[in-house]
DNA sequence: CACCAGGCAGTGC
DNA sequence: GCACTGCATGGT
């Protein structure tokens, strides 16, 4: 038998696969910062030694290490050629636990918007409102629309404090997103004026663990109209938001679609 | 100059 | 229901 347990974490395959923003990266030693406000979390780690990770609960956790992704894998690989491909590409993703407030916002921000200036306007925010820590879903309630506009937002300025104010005044209630039934947990996030469809999935998935969203961004689109015609999520079975982390890398890093960006 | 980025709301049909 | 357009900003 080999050590190999098919449920590897890979830092650079996972932290820059576009779900989380605030990270970086310097001599092979990675810095990840999460959580909201006064429980922000820093954690440095390199891939060679893991144990920060594997001995604090809440990194265990937030890496998800307690699902078997390599039973995943081993699913999806049934599927097609291109999605084993995927999965063979970086088998070391893993679908991240952030905090759900945390997660919402940062997509919000996200559309129409690459990731490198994602992460500069979420740090520059957490600077303004968070000193250091993301900011409260309370600093921003009362935001000034100018102030986040000098931050880098433009017209998402008004989303952000949208969203503020939906889970300030308990129309969004982010403790149900984990538990109410999936349509449900949707609606409850695209009544807000700046949060349509894929914004809701990637703050399900990513901050709410509700592993059955599929996110449909500009890559995943490609993805599903050019390995996929006719087909939709439903080929991925009840992780299909899984299946889409290995794809959506695939398809931005694997050379398919001329990857532009850093 | 044009076109793009982990989209969305508004409008017209 | 679907197709189309404007939107802030910075990069290629």
């Amino acid at each position: 038998m080999t050590a190999m347990t098919g449920n590897e974490l890979s830092l650079k395959d996972t932290l820059p696969s576009g779900q989380c923003f605030r990270f970086s990266e310097e001599n092979g030693v990675w810095t990840v910062r999460a959580g909201v406000g006064e429980n922000l979390r820093v954690l440095r780690v390199t891939q060679d030694d893991l144990s920060p990770i594997m001995d604090d609960p809440f990194w265990f956790g937030f890496f998800d290490m307690g699902t078997d992704y390599g039973k995943l894998r081993e699913q999806f690989s049934e599927i097609s050629p291109v999605m084993k491909q995927a999965c063979d590409y970086a088998p070391g993703i893993r679908i991240l636990n952030q905090d759900p407030w945390e997660a919402l916002c940062s997509f919000v921000v996200s559309q129409n918007n690459n990731i490198k200036r994602i992460m500069g306007i979420i740090s520059r925010m957490c600077g303004f409102y968070g000193a250091g820590g993301f900011p409260t879903v309370e600093s921003l309630v009362d935001a000034r629309e100018d102030d986040l506009r000098k931050l880098g937002l433009g017209f998402r300025a008004p989303y952000i404090v949208n969203t503020a104010r939906a889970v300030h005044d308990g129309e969004i209630r982010l403790d149900a997103l984990k538990t109410l039934p999936i349509d449900q947990a949707r609606a409850m996030l695209m009544k807000v004026k700046g949060i349509g469809p894929k914004v809701a999935d990637c703050a399900l998935l990513f901050g709410c663990h509700r592993l059955d969203c599929f996110p449909m961004d500009v890559w995943m689109k490609r993805v599903m109209a050019t390995f996929f015609p006719g087909q939709d999520k439903d080929i991925f079975g009840p992780c299909a938001g899984v299946a889409q982390q290995y794809l959506f890398h695939y398809a931005r890093t694997g050379g398919y679609f001329n990857y532009k960006e850093k």
